[in-house]
DNA sequence: GTGCAGAAATTGGTTGGACCATTGAACCAC
DNA sequence: GTGGTTCAATGGTCCAACCAATTTCTGCAC
């Protein structure tokens, strides 16, 4: 009822182009690094104006598929196919400390569902992978004291990952960018993160047993942790961090 | 100790054209729906070209931000400021049934944790305006024999904004699109979203009652029926729906 | 004055051509 | 090999013009 008979495309020559190039992506299984065709090649193949080329080739960088290097030429980022779904996402961030809460609370969300579905559905394979990140970060974890968080996001990844649903990864990939605005002042807690370890294994117990309530259970307890460690370190400083 | 010495900028001439509209956006006030400065104006006052001005709208525009009308002007179509952070999710290979059953599972796990937040935190006024919503829609209903999706996001989004996190609603903003798509042709069956009516009232009953717990059970619920929905209609159609 | 059709101005969309800046490869001197 | 130099390829920017959709203005009929 709403709107039906949609508008008609007269012009459309960005999107024309775009469907054009990843029809041409899929055909030579152009994979991610490798090179499309120059912006000339593509102008005359298609018979449009390299304006139009480029402005197509402008909202593919803007949606992260594709990276333009001045001088070299145009290569994929990603694995782009005709039938792609594109949801940008735009996060107004506050930069303090509620802004913080607000991620760890997106992430608490998310965090327990994957865990969970992980549970049921992670295979063989990918439940290894990532006994093979815990690993990794339980020794950076002795070795340097603390300060494993590179290896901490990675197991958090490969959990997503095995989540059976890309959007649980790309989502909290950009909560992890907004947290990473303030990890750079750890407020002040230097062993931030401490609390939160034994809860990694646990989780993978959960995930390695099948059970995805235990999962769900055991990651509301590492973020909640994590919380924690973040209230602490707020109240520690008592400095209105207003930039 | 990763990376210092990041790569020099020689050049940014679009994102510097972004940065000083979304300055303007902000020092003017504007808001969603009202119309920017000419391209060519932009062009002039930025001193580049109107090829460069051009780009960079493309970007926005691509991020959903802005809408371009020909022959019209370019107009906002959400609230940008300079501070925003960008991450477009992408769906690969998404025929458009797993697309919307990845999106309803992150939205079973946000829907979850706000309804809770919401129990929590909302305000008389808040819970007063979620009621109302939920009169509009159950007015809908009834009048127009269960197509009342305009009102039904209207209660959700209600709920969202009195969870206090900013975030629940932007995320979930980005995956609308993909629902929509859906409720324009619902799968054959006829009365979707059928289901799930009962549950808005309980939802609201146990936020009004400042129950999170319950709060959280009855939005699982109501997800629950929207998943159920959603499959029995895939199977109804049992057509592969490539396009 | 009102209403409406047609002209005119406005604005985004497209084109073609030019030139700049960076990259990378080939080449050369040492 | 190392370090420059040259040179072609490629993305980045600019310009000027025109097309197409929209909006606004104008003038005529009534």
């Amino acid at each position: 009822m709403t709107d039906l008979l949609p508008p008609i495309q007269t012009t459309a020559r960005d999107d024309a182009v775009l469907k054009a190039l990843a029809g041409f992506v899929r055909q030579e299984a152009l994979g991610p690094g490798e090179k499309l065709p120059t912006e000339r090649i593509l102008a005359e193949r298609l018979k449009v104006s390299r304006n139009t080329v480029r402005e197509a080739l402008t909202r593919w960088e803007g949606l992260g598929l594709v990276e333009r290097r001045q001088g070299s030429g145009t290569y994929l980022k990603a694995a782009v196919s005709p039938d792609m779904l594109h949801m940008p996402l735009t996060l107004a961030g506050g930069n303090d400390f509620a802004g913080l809460m607000s991620t760890l609370e997106i992430r608490r969300a998310l965090e327990a569902e994957a865990a969970a579905l992980c549970a049921i559905r992670a295979g063989k394979a990918e439940i290894a992978e990532i006994e093979r990140k815990l690993d990794l970060m339980e020794e950076a974890f002795q070795t340097r004291a603390g300060m494993s968080s590179d290896e901490d996001w990675e197991f958090h990844q490969a959990v997503f990952r095995a989540s059976g649903n890309p959007l649980f990864e790309q989502i909290i990939a950009a909560m992890y960018e907004m947290f990473h605005r303030f990890w750079e002042h750890p407020l002040g807690v230097r062993d931030f993160g401490h609390a939160s370890f034994p809860y990694h294994r646990t989780i993978f117990n959960c995930i390695a047993a099948r059970d995805p309530d235990g999962a769900r259970a055991e990651a509301l307890k590492l973020i909640a942790t994590v919380e924690d460690d973040l209230k602490r370190g707020a109240a520690n400083l008592k400095l209105s961090d207003r930039r």
